[in-house]
DNA sequence: CGTCGCCTTGAGTGTTTTCAACTTTGGTGG
DNA sequence: CCACCAAAGTTGAAAACACTCAAGGCGACG
């Protein structure tokens, strides 16, 4: 586990770190009262600020602990031994990763930061002494996981059965939900990770990816301009996924 | 959810069903003494008997349980509002599901036997008050928990990356050594499920993996006949995986 | 201002799908 | 017991989709 980060935090970093800290506690996709958020709060004992390509975990790791994303964002994957790799998963601020090592000794998937980001660290451990005195956190877990659940099933149904167009159109809506909910423009954003990731994600070339963009951008859809992404007609977009 | 099944049991079925829950007790995958295991024997207070095509649970039904099964094989899928499907898993005796309603008030998906199957259902809630009584019994249901993850990661991986080839051998050597360890030969057993099943669970037309098995065949692999399987060169088979 | 990484675009290739016909099997009723 | 039917499985040919290989463009960074 890289902890390299953390130790070379620059001051800038660190002030609006504690700063956001401060002011908005936790992030953590958790409906609980405030002193609640406030214990659980208390056992994150470690933070960790990863530059572009850094680990937070890899394969073979202890996992004794999950991991809450305050910003940036977090690509889970699985590498092979044939040197490609398959990405699981991206994770936002306020999205909570590291599920699958329950009940496990080590991780079987690494998870690497796509851009700077700022994570910090829920031990398993602790989190079942809270599980007592915090009446409703096991249920919020068992939620967490069983909408982990729901995100890979959703993953193979589009991965086993839909075309690269039906895919790239699924994971930008996804994205656009997930920026909303927190309170972003769901219509104008940044794709944070590669094309390159992408594809990988959607089990698709970098280069069908690319042409797919510009699919989408000649039939009207979308405006595309390197990372930054512009909806220009979403139910469109939403009709390309229920073909 | 279906209990038609349960209510129109024929005489035979029942008595060998009586006879070999007592010899062998629940067929539960957890490494717990005999008396822990007698104790979880007494929170399942159903059974279905399940002929082929019938639902254990459909998606939108109360996810309050998971499920054991005793005989058979069920398999658990997404039916898409296109009337296609995808299969997520197929469950053979001894292997647990249902984890994906951890949380949540509804199955996202269905679960349904692809052959006459004995399934036996363990309450959430049950489950959750032998947690203090039973030790090690939470880490037992966290580490299948884990393991499920585990699954779908492989699996994701398999449709991401991976060509029709590698995708049939690897689901050969998944039936393979799942069956040996249940104590049967890893070479020769019956697929269960029909080739339209395999497909979609493989993410490949029903066409394709008729192909397959017939070039594995031609290419001294395997013998198929019907259902029938017989692995002949389990080396050439990791091979492919590995490719 | 040059280099490197990321992205885009084109051309050709390959795998898998689709459509269609045909075979085999298992069940049902005469 | 046999004939028939529906379901499951196989096979072939053509088409679709995405991939690979290759080249070139754009932008960030030193």
């Amino acid at each position: 586990m890289n902890l390299k980060s953390s130790n070379v935090v620059n001051i800038a970093n660190l002030r609006s770190s504690l700063k956001e800290h401060k002011t908005q506690e936790l992030c953590l996709p958790l409906d609980l009262p405030e002193e609640d958020l406030h214990l659980l709060g208390s056992i994150v004992k470690k933070h960790y600020l990863l530059q572009p390509g850094e680990h937070l975990y890899n394969i073979g790791d202890p996992g004794k602990a999950i991991y809450a994303v305050r910003s940036g964002t977090i690509k889970t994957y699985i590498p092979t031994d044939q040197g490609d790799e398959q990405v699981l998963g991206f994770y936002l601020p306020r999205e909570l990763l590291g599920f699958e090592a329950l009940g496990h000794d080590q991780f079987n998937s690494a998870a690497m930061a796509v851009e700077t980001s700022d994570v910090c660290e829920l031990p398993f451990e602790s989190l079942e002494k809270l599980y007592d005195q915090v009446k409703g956190l096991r249920e919020q877990i068992d939620r967490l996981i069983g909408r982990e659940f729901y995100n890979d099933h959703t993953m193979l149904l589009l991965l086993g059965k839909r075309h690269g167009e039906e895919r790239l159109a699924s994971f930008l809506l996804s994205i656009s939900r997930r920026l909303q909910h927190r309170g972003f423009s769901p219509k104008e954003f940044n794709l944070t990770m590669s094309r390159r990731d992408i594809g990988n994600y959607l089990g698709l070339a970098e280069e069908t990816v690319s042409r797919l963009f510009t699919r989408f951008q000649e039939d009207g859809i979308v405006r595309v301009e390197r990372k930054h992404l512009t909806i220009h007609d979403m139910d469109k977009l939403q009709d390309l996924v229920e073909h």
